[in-house]
RNA sequence: ACAU
DNA sequence: AAATGT
């Protein structure tokens, strides 16, 4: 079932390796956080989606939320592990401390990281709806 | 294959 | 079509 209790991430890129960022908003799409990296910097996708559940992370531990959902197999496993897999390169450092504090605060305040189950809801609310190109009218 |  | 990941 779609869920009642919440906060959800996201990212954006332009281009992957590229400038992105990531927000936070509720379960009906209403922002609560972002950040946007300078545009100077190159990260991966999946750099950005473990930087929104950070951003949420630490929205929900000021706020009393427990539940914190993101759409990232891969960010979600990286806060798992405390680390990416060996064979990530890029960022690697700050992946594995970012990946630590996020676990740490989890563990900490009792918040739990969900999958967003998009075949089954559609797009996590925080999608920042760049995927599906205008519809073609010309 | 699965998630982006 | 390409890239990032488990
Ligand atoms: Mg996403
Ligand atoms: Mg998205």
């Amino acid at each position: 079932m779609k869920p009642e209790f919440g906060i959800t991430s996201d990212a954006w890129t332009s281009g992957n390796p590229g400038i992105g960022g990531a927000r936070v908003t509720d379960l009906k799409g209403n922002q609560l956080d972002f950040h946007n990296t300078p545009a100077t910097e190159l990260h991966s996708n999946n750099f950005f989606e473990l930087l929104g559940i950070s951003l949420a992370v630490r929205y929900a531990l000021k706020n009393g939320i427990k539940v914190v959902y993101t759409d990232s197999q891969t960010a979600m496993a990286w806060v798992r592990n405390r680390m990416p897999g060996k064979n990530v390169k890029m960022d690697r450092d700050m992946l594995i401390a970012r990946a630590n504090l996020i676990a740490d605060r989890c563990e900490k305040y009792g918040i739990e990281i969900k999958k967003w189950n998009t075949s089954e809801w559609g797009e996590i609310p925080s999608d920042y709806g760049r995927k599906s190109g205008g519809k073609k009218v010309a």
